[in-house]
DNA sequence: TGTTAGCACTCTACCATGATGAGTGCTAAC
DNA sequence: GTTAGCACTCATCATGGTAGAGTGCTAACA
């Protein structure tokens, strides 16, 4: 992994990779030395170029066609020659504007966080909400409904509210209820779920607790109302855009991408691994896995507040994607998000 | 509109629409004389053909293509010649049970719904959940977030949870939300939204409440809680099977409709508008209005309990769609999400 | 030794051409 | 009223030829 290239190699890697962001058109040797101030002939550009395709960095989709940066050579390029300048605080506080939280819960910031990302980038916005096992206990609240099935609300610190129905001894009151819920919002309140969850199995097995029938309950509800949700939160924006894009442009690939954006189960694979990572994380679709988001780049970051709810946001595009512009946004909405949720707490 | 035609007129313009629905092409005079008993050739085919062309049932995109019908045409087949068998008791119980409702909640249900109800039929569900306004009320409940905000969980008579955010006195402690929540769910239980707003708007104007400030509160809480949403909630299942239509194949074809079925709009539009009516409606993509939708057809039908909880869900595909099998399918989710409904009350 | 001009070569995109076939409309005969 | 026959139309497809872009190679040059 560890190629070095001399300045000029890099330099006109760098310059193919930029054309070729602009253009989505295979980059020529003349159009190099013309455009840019190299001060080479398209000849020696070329020979360059010949040595770039030896070492895997750029291919040609045909004889005479120019080159086009291969997976590798925009691996290259982020990592080594991108420059990411940070917004300006002018910038900034612009983007800022964009995003109006206000009296907003939870899932609509989500949403909200990631149509205003797609607006910014012009890319597929995608956000995940934080896993539900990562949150802190606040509060529980049971509301009945029909034949003995209870309604829970779950609010995380973070005021990340879940719903859920679960059923229950039919026989429990309201008044029974709201002890129950005034027991668990007293025990568990500022504890993480794994820890909420710990202390309910410890104190299921304690002798004393087999003599206070509603203390057990409360117990046996908690624990079937904070089972693990099998559904990720995932927020998709501005699909559409990426039927713009012309690398999506035949249908058989519009078809595919729409389909893996509608069942997101590669997406929330991808935001998943990119959870543990710090700062911004650049996917390059690679060919091999994950075929059906071939062409596509991932920039992700991820979110949180000091008190766990980790989630992740980011945006899909194609893999020749202005990394300059995008990662900055990406970067800044998560700061903003973590920001946010932060300030939810108190 | 209420032009008459005669029997082999009426058989032809018959069998070239399911024909049409079938293949997606245009279908000639031959094959009509050849495929099905009519004992006649394809010349008096054609010239039956011309007239129905004439009255404007049917069109031909270009000389020696066959003929396709017209949206003029499609309407002519489904209010008159369309025999839409119910379904027998064996298939229904079948469609019964691809859905599983157990344990689930309001948002999940209509979510499930319009996955089951797109795998049935093929083409992409619409589901557009009660709205908020002609739901009956049945309890509220408080959460106190930071800076005085207030998230209000809103729960129907027929389970559907809404939270919300509201801003509220700060200095409201637990104690008095509690106090407020036992009384508006005393005094509102049972009202539909429209009546709680009056009764709140009149106990305001009365003299006793004055000096009941925490009365005072709570109507001015409740008042803000039940604000009108202004998001209507829309699912949107199977948004890819669209694109496996032949006439969405083209790229251009593909970016308006996924455009159309993720912005929403004109889907919320329709499908208000056959909110009113009774039973299954079909809307004919016209070219006129709703171009973004050109060529689609809506089969849907409303769904509520008897506490009034309106919504409406169906299919959105092509205007060649088989709607002797689409029809009978959403005519019966309709009713099984009407008994679901009802079923939650108690 | 690195750079460059020149040139033959390759490949795609584009357009015109022509053949094929499906289907129609018309006419005349039944 | 129905039908056979036939000329006509038009989309589709394969073919071939051209223009243009870009390369690789070679030989000359600094």
């Amino acid at each position: 992994m560890a190629e070095e290239l001399n300045d000029r190699s890099q330099n006109i890697l760098e310059v193919i990779v930029e054309d070729y962001i602009a253009s989505a058109e295979p980059v020529g040797s003349r159009a190099i030395s013309r455009r840019h101030s190299f001060n080479l002939s398209p000849a020696s550009v070329r020979n360059v170029m010949s040595d770039l395709e030896e070492m895997g960095f750029l291919c040609s989709p045909h004889t005479s066609a120019g080159r086009i940066p291969t997976d590798k050579g925009f691996h290259y390029y982020i990592d080594t020659l991108l420059q990411v300048r940070d917004l300006s605080k002018e910038e900034e506080s612009r983007l800022q504007k964009s995003y109006r939280f206000k009296d907003m819960k939870m899932e609509d910031i989500m949403q909200e966080v990631g149509r205003v990302m797609s607006g910014l980038s012009n890319y597929t916005g995608l956000v995940m909400a934080p896993k539900f096992a990562s949150t802190v206990f606040r509060q529980i609240e049971f509301v009945r409904l029909s034949h003995g099935r209870l309604l829970v609300i779950y609010v995380s610190e973070t005021g990340l509210v879940q719903n859920k129905v679960i059923t229950a001894d039919p026989s429990l009151t309201a008044r029974d209820l709201e002890q129950i819920s005034q027991y668990l919002n007293r025990e568990m309140t500022g504890l993480s779920i794994p820890k909420v969850r710990e202390k309910i199995a410890r104190e299921l097995k304690a002798e004393r607790i087999r003599y206070d029938a509603l203390q057990q309950q409360a117990l046996e509800l908690s624990s079937a109302a904070l089972q693990e949700k099998t559904e990720d939160l995932v927020f998709v924006s501005g699909t559409s855009l990426m039927l713009e894009q012309p690398e999506f442009s035949t249908p058989e690939r519009m078809k595919r991408i729409i389909h893996a954006l509608e069942s997101k189960k590669t997406l929330i694979e991808l935001l998943d691994r990119s959870q543990a990572a710090q700062g911004v994380q650049v996917f390059i679709g690679s060919r091999s896995e994950h075929t059906e988001i071939e062409g596509c780049s991932l920039v992700t970051a991820s979110f949180s507040s000091k008190k766990g709810a980790i989630g992740t946001l980011g945006v899909i595009g194609p893999v020749r994607m202005p990394y300059s512009q995008v990662i900055p946004i990406v970067d800044f909405t998560a700061q903003l998000v973590s920001r946010i949720l932060e300030r939810e707490v108190e």
